[in-house]
DNA sequence: TAGTAAATATCGCAG
DNA sequence: CTGCGATGTTTACTA
């Protein structure tokens, strides 16, 4: 990774144009060969970037340094060195990567295994049902035999119960699935989600992650 | 601005639980506090972070330093330096910040200039024509002088969709523009955006931003 | 590879 | 302060 500290200004020509006005910012060449250019402030996304793969190009002209970087796509960032107050590289090797633990993903995993957790008795028909605009988190089937799609999120939002309502829309026209209802799960739903899915006839139900979690890994197996 | 190269363990507890196995990484600290860890590979975004506001401590055990990042949410951010290879800090002053052009705000206006680009004969009635919930970007009539609602986007998803359809149910409402048909427009639609949208009785027109700027450039004026 | 949804999204604006 | 919409979103996953 190379750091370059230095006084410059930058052009960006691609997806829109945009320019940035002389100042000292820091360059940052990764190892494939994307550049960011970061001011000293603002939260972590820089100013302006190009992503890999892309070719960078430097060149002198009045002893003022350019750099130009390009992709395949035709976008183009010009950087201009007015003066550069450090330079230096360093050796890194590759990233072993971040371990997450308890996004959603995580809480759909749970609950496919164990969707009585949601406090009904619900077997599980399949995850990622598909439907005509999108597959749906959980199909399940209650005690009565009645389909039921589950959209889980980590937050629950109105976009997601405008989510599950799309899905329950196509999934109702479907005449071996109807009368299909919803069931909007997340760790914590707001008041207006709660509100827009108890117009449209959709259940909400908050799960303690932690719980889920504790309950999965004590649960008995059979193997 | 701090930069700190080391061979590091991080370790974030907050909205996710995550962590970094050991590996040399760039530690970047920006004036108002925000700390980020950077791969020598990837995009521009950064491995972990903490944004402002938050408290940086600093704590040396066994000749191990401990950065200790945290905010007022409750969400920290552990980093243990196992060997620092580089620590240097450079003053940047403000950022003069960017200079953006051409984006969507661009396409709305130059398709009200211009609304038959769309490929048929549209009058524009007004831009951004307030309903109960909210300015539909175009109003027009047709060759019949039936009322069309113009939903812009630079890329048309499934929300944008959503939105169009909300607003249609509103204009339909007022006998004096009944019926209403619903246009929806951008510089790429998805395929599921274009379903949903096909379901509704909702038109699609994808545009080119470099015609339609050259069209508007290039058509003669009376003034 | 293309398409879609999630994200510790970030960021700006309006109400 | 909250919510909504745009972003050169980026990233991960799946068909």
């Amino acid at each position: 990774m190379r750091l370059v500290i230095a006084r410059c200004t930058v052009d960006y020509d691609g997806r829109l144009t945009a320019h940035l006005p002389e100042a000292v910012r820091l360059l940052m060449v990764k190892a494939d060969g994307c550049v960011a250019i970061h001011a000293d402030g603002g939260a972590y996304k820089p100013l302006n970037w190009m992503n890999a793969p892309n070719t960078l190009v430097e060149a002198s002209d009045d002893g003022l340094d350019t750099w130009r970087v390009s992709n395949p796509k035709g976008e183009t960032l010009t950087i201009t060195l007015l003066e550069v107050l450090s330079d230096t590289a360093h050796e890194m090797g590759v990233d072993p990567g971040l371990q997450k633990d308890g996004v959603e993903a995580h809480l759909q995993e749970l609950l496919a295994g164990d969707p009585s957790f949601l406090g009904e008795e619900l077997s599980l028909v399949r995850r990622e049902y598909p439907t005509g605009i999108g597959p749906v988190d959980l199909l399940c089937r209650d005690a009565d035999g009645h389909t039921v799609a589950i959209e889980v999120k980590r937050r629950g939002e109105i976009d997601g119960v405008e989510q599950l309502t799309r899905y329950l829309d196509f999934l109702n026209r479907d005449e071996l699935l109807a009368p299909v209802r919803g069931l909007f799960v997340a760790q914590e739903i707001r008041p207006h989600a709660r509100v827009l899915a108890g117009d449209r006839g959709i259940g909400c139900v908050e799960i303690d992650y932690d719980e889920l979690r504790g309950i999965e890994s004590t649960t008995p197996r059979l193997f």
